[in-house]
DNA sequence: ATGGTCGGTCTCCGA
């Protein structure tokens, strides 16, 4: 079975480019981030046409997370526990119905900028929110998987101008820790144990010709359960996606996992 | 040294 995650920055803006990855790469699961959509406004259609189940977990304008599903999905949740008064659409998950069943956890962690702020409190407190979230999972001892946009670059290695971002809410010492301390409950981030890099990147700002000039960071990740983690195969990273016609700024992340 | 680009949208905000 493979799992992906795209963020594809406007899933109107990106129908074409990814229903073209999707018969090429042709995941059985991939979660989506930023599709900047309400749910009622989401184009099912070309993906329920590649044999995908859509689920949606929208707002107006920005953010919002998605699952398309080739296999069934059961147990469907929507929003990250923790507080009630959140409303920005950034967690969605399901239990995949393969041979062996197995959560998926698709996250659009908030980006945090300008820190210090409010908007870097928000981040914070999101991931403290994670961590809960991600204890229960794993007291379930199902396997599981939370994949996305952690908007986290964990070391240096993973940008390619580590000192341009020292005082950016991707790089801050807080959140890196607060990352450390959520893989440390016992995940396994995949994609670094198949591209333990340097130059190994999932994002390329539109600005300044960071693509061109490979001035990327990592921060789209895989992290696995011990019992999914069990069962990794393969992982890898489709940064070919980054330079064809009308990309996103992200490119996807995949991983292969025994049935 | 600093400006540069996207997407979505109650013409500027978030990234």
């Amino acid at each position: 079975m493979k799992l992906a995650s795209f963020n594809i920055n406007g899933i109107k803006a990106r129908i074409e480019a990814l229903t073209l990855w999707l018969a090429e790469a042709a995941p059985d699961v991939v979660v989506l981030q930023e599709i900047k959509s309400v749910d009622e406004n989401f184009p099912r259609e070309p993906f329920e046409a590649l044999g995908y189940r859509v689920e949606t977990h929208g707002q107006k304008a920005f953010n919002g997370v998605a699952i398309l599903s080739k296999l069934p999905l059961s147990d469907i949740r929507r929003g990250l526990p923790g507080d009630e008064s959140d409303e920005q659409a950034r967690w969605i998950e399901a239990v995949v119905d393969a041979g062996r069943p197995i959560r998926v956890c698709g996250l659009y962690l908030p980006n945090g900028n300008p820190a210090p702020g409010p908007k870097y409190d928000y981040k914070l407190a999101w991931m403290a929110r994670m961590e809960t979230r991600v204890r229960d999972l794993l007291a379930s001892e199902e396997a599981f998987v939370c994949l996305g946009d952690y908007n986290v670059i964990p070391q240096a290695v993973d940008a390619a101008k580590p000192e341009a971002w020292v005082t950016d809410a991707l790089y801050l010492p807080q959140s890196r820790e607060a990352l450390r301390r959520i893989e440390n409950l016992g995940l396994t981030e995949a994609i670094r144990t198949r591209l333990p890099g340097p130059g190994v990147y999932t994002f390329w700002d539109f600005q300044a010709g960071a693509w061109e000039r490979n001035n990327g960071i990592r921060i789209d990740h895989v992290m696995l359960s011990p019992q999914a983690a069990d069962r990794l195969e393969d992982a890898g990273i489709d940064k070919a996606e980054r330079g064809k016609d009308k990309p996103s700024d992200h490119v996807p992340v995949w991983v292969r996992m025994a049935a």
